[in-house]
RNA sequence: GGCCCCAUCGUCCAGCGGCUAGGACACCACCCUUUCAAGGUGGGGACACGGGUUCGAUUCCCGUUGGGGCUACCA
């Protein structure tokens, strides 16, 4: 039988790093079950009995969680709901002379051997007896500290696996040996790397967006999953993309996770997701656009399809196939702005020739429109660029966009006529 | 400072004694083109260093250097 728990603070957000770490328990988990064994995954939230967990903070967490698909079979539970248990825990260890009492606290006893465990992501780490020392593990106001509380609820829970950050490796010799003294098993330890920032330091606020949250509304769920588990994770092969989590799930094994910390980069991520929302396919990007106005649109479909192609954020979908519909106004970015300053009646004669052309055009297909329009160049002794761009740029507001005709024939002709003559 | 962990292109990974050290992102060049954030082709770019072990080390061992984490009656 197979228990792992996922143990987030709750500081308000929950971190991309944390999210990483949630996803390789669950990742085990479900891997596990299809091997056919019992595996059970439990969300436990570590508040303390100071800082309760709100209800918003474990919300933060839960919708995090929601967001990627991560769920759970158990929980949530919490640290801080264990009080009672804690302390009539370490009222045995004391009645055991396993601990004792330290000016109103209760002190761990340590007995200096040396502890070594195999870790599932290190392999052997060990600790000298010789550094451990008596710590505490009930405070003097009979509140347990982390290391203690812990221990005691993964116990209760029947534990079997912990895998956890990096930065939790000194804190296991402590945490084998309150397992021993409760005469409990200790579970299997791994220990994932943590994600840095470009600076080579532990990722944080300072670094820009670290909460999945902020995540949530630019990149899709199936591609922050793809790229959050090949950080530090690799199938032992070059493949990168997996478009369905189940493959994910297949190829997951413990030991393959790196040892090293990742550092986290968002031009990866923003290509992943470019890859994901081309798979995805127009229809169910639209749909996931939740955007009512978009969605009214006849020719939403076209819109986005066109759009797709050059689109690596959900932000760009929806910026891109609004202002092709029509919804937003048209912004004119720099290099556009340049590009009309550069010669304004050019760009006009190039908009007015096209509008001409274009609105004596009864079969509005792309092959038509090209056609039309390379011929207005044409007859006008103007290169083709001259008379699209400025089209592309008076409908998109862009120098970069779709091929102009197939822009015009997602927009339609009644619209894009309505956009160039304005 | 002490303890622990780690070390392949700028970044993410492959490699698990013998490879011209591979892929991806990013970058650059060229091609295509409706002068692009699309597509195509190509390019630059890494085994931190020093000792071993071995017929042979990116790979195994030791050391150095470098980086990171922990070092609370925080979690």
């Amino acid at each position: 039988m197979i228990r792992v728990r996922f143990a987030p603070s709750p500081t308000g957000s929950l971190h991309v790093g944390g999210a990483r770490t949630a996803l390789f328990n669950w990742l085990f988990v479900q891997h596990a079950r299809r091997a056919g064994q019992d595996a059970t995954f439990i969300l436990r939230i570590e508040d303390t009995d100071k800082q309760r967990s709100t209800d918003e903070f474990t919300k933060v967490i839960l919708d995090g969680m929601a967001w990627l698909g991560l769920g759970f079979d158990e929980g949530p539970t919490f640290q801080g709901a264990g009080l009672a248990r804690h302390q009539a825990d370490a009222d045995r260890l004391v009645a055991l002379g396993k601990a004792y009492i330290d000016e109103g606290a209760v002190r761990f006893r340590v007995n200096h051997e040396d502890i070594t465990w195999d870790d599932a992501v290190h392999g052997p780490i060990s600790f000298q007896g010789k550094d451990l020392e008596d710590f505490i593990i009930l405070r003097a106001d009979r509140t347990p500290v982390y290391n203690f509380a812990v221990v005691s609820d993964d116990v209760e829970m029947a534990i079997t696996h912990v895998f956890r950050g990096d930065d939790h490796i000194s804190n296991t010799p402590k945490q084998i040996l309150l397992y021993r003294a409760l005469g409990k098993e200790a579970p299997v330890f791994g220990h994932v790397p943590m994600i840095h920032g470009a600076d080579g330091k532990k990722l944080s606020k300072r670094h820009g967006a670290t909460a999945v949250g902020d995540y949530q509304g630019r990149f899709l769920p199936e591609a922050m999953i793809n790229f959050l588990a090949l950080m530090g994770w690799s199938p032992g092969h070059d493949r990168e993309l997996f478009f369905d989590v189940n493959e994910l799930i297949d190829a997951f094994r413990m030991d393959g996770l790196q040892k090293k910390p990742a550092v986290f980069d968002e031009k990866k991520l923003e290509w992943m997701n470019g890859e994901h929302l081309r798979h995805r396919g127009p229809e169910k990007v639209l749909a996931g656009l939740a955007d009512p106005q978009l969605a009214a649109l006849p020719n939403a479909l076209a819109i986005v399809a066109a759009v797709l192609p050059r689109s690596k954020t959900i932000a760009d979908v929806l910026r891109q196939a609004r202002t092709r519909g029509g919804l937003d106004a048209l912004v004119v970015d720099q290099k556009a702005s340049e590009y009309i300053k550069k010669d304004e009646p050019g760009y006009r004669k190039g908009i007015q020739l096209a509008a001409d052309a274009l609105k004596a055009l009864d079969d509005w297909t792309d092959e038509m429109i090209e056609t039309v329009l390379r011929r207005v160049a044409d007859d006008n002794q103007l290169k083709p660029g001259q008379v699209m761009q400025p089209v592309r740029i008076a409908l998109t507001g862009s120098t970069v966009s779709e091929p102009v005709n197939i822009l015009l024939v997602a927009m339609g002709k009644d619209a894009a006529l309505k956009a160039l003559v304005a």
